[in-house]
DNA sequence: ATGTCGTGCTGCGCACGA
């Protein structure tokens, strides 16, 4: 059996169904992890994505942030909110099991601060936030089951996942600080998917909406799965689905969808 | 290069976040 997990951050749900209905059913994928939703719960476009076929879970607020997981297969576990600081209000942490074939798989999808402009309260932020999921997913290892951490982590990870370093280095998003926080995660033992079966540079996952950005191919690839090692030896391709981004009315980020044989 | 989106109201243009 093969598990499509993939992770894309839509910008408003409520703006972007047309898009979200389109690509699902093209790309079909077994699980779903949005972010950016931008919307509370209720105002959810349920209907129109369960028709499709999909369980659904939400975790939004009004106006910002908001993550969502769809899956084909039963969505059980639910846990909204990243554990470590019962202050933080913003809706950017989402996690379930979801009951596949071959068994249990658990799935988080994860919108990651910006952190900009740093330094300042918002890289501190970005950077607390960034300590509390090293922690969260330390303890999720002990549980030795397949699990994907998928989404939009704000972060890219090396010089050659941007157009032009000299425009990112002093950025929340390229920081020596970010990197170190990232490189931490996969320290623990999480593999990211597309650096384990691809790794090329220039793979982008976002490209802003401003300077024509697409158009001129600058873009950078902080979209990304964290797989815990019994994901990771499952996992058989990656998919960062470019088409998406040329579409009418389309997200400023790309779909990043894992196969794996589970 | 203060360029483009999406949201929501001090609302029919603006501020904010990205």
């Amino acid at each position: 059996m093969t598990l499509t997990v993939a992770s894309w951050n839509v910008n408003s749900i409520k703006a972007r169904l047309p898009n979200v209905i389109e690509w699902l059913e093209d790309a079909k994928p077994d699980v779903a992890c949005l972010q950016e939703i931008k919307t509370v719960d209720e105002a959810f476009p349920r209907e129109e994505i369960e028709r499709l076929g999909y369980n659904i879970e939400a975790h939004g607020q009004k106006t910002y942030n908001g993550v969502a997981i769809l899956s084909r297969h039963p969505i059980e576990d639910v846990q909204a909110r990243l554990p470590g600081d019962d202050e933080d209000e913003q809706a950017r942490y989402l996690e379930a099991v979801i009951s596949a074939e071959t068994g249990p798989v658990r799935v988080a999808s994860i919108y990651l601060p910006n952190g900009n402009p740093a330094p300042g309260p918002k890289y501190d932020y970005k950077l607390a936030w960034m300590e509390r999921l090293y922690a969260h997913a330390g303890r999720l290892l002990a549980y030795e089951e397949p699990t994907i951490l998928a989404g939009d982590y704000n972060c890219i990870p090396r010089d050659s996942d941007c157009w032009d370093m000299a425009e990112w280095e002093k950025d929340a998003l390229a920081l020596p600080q970010t990197r170190a926080a990232f490189r931490a995660l996969k320290w623990l033992g999480y593999t990211e998917a597309f650096e384990q079966v691809d790794g090329r540079g220039h793979q982008y996952t976002f490209y802003d909406y401003q300077a024509g950005r697409w158009q001129k191919g600058h873009g950078i690839r902080i979209d990304h799965l964290l797989c815990s090692p019994q994901a990771a030896d499952r996992l058989e391709g990656v998919d960062i689905q470019r088409a998406t981004r040329g579409k009418p009315k389309a997200s400023d980020h790309i779909p990043i969808v894992g196969t794996f044989a589970l």
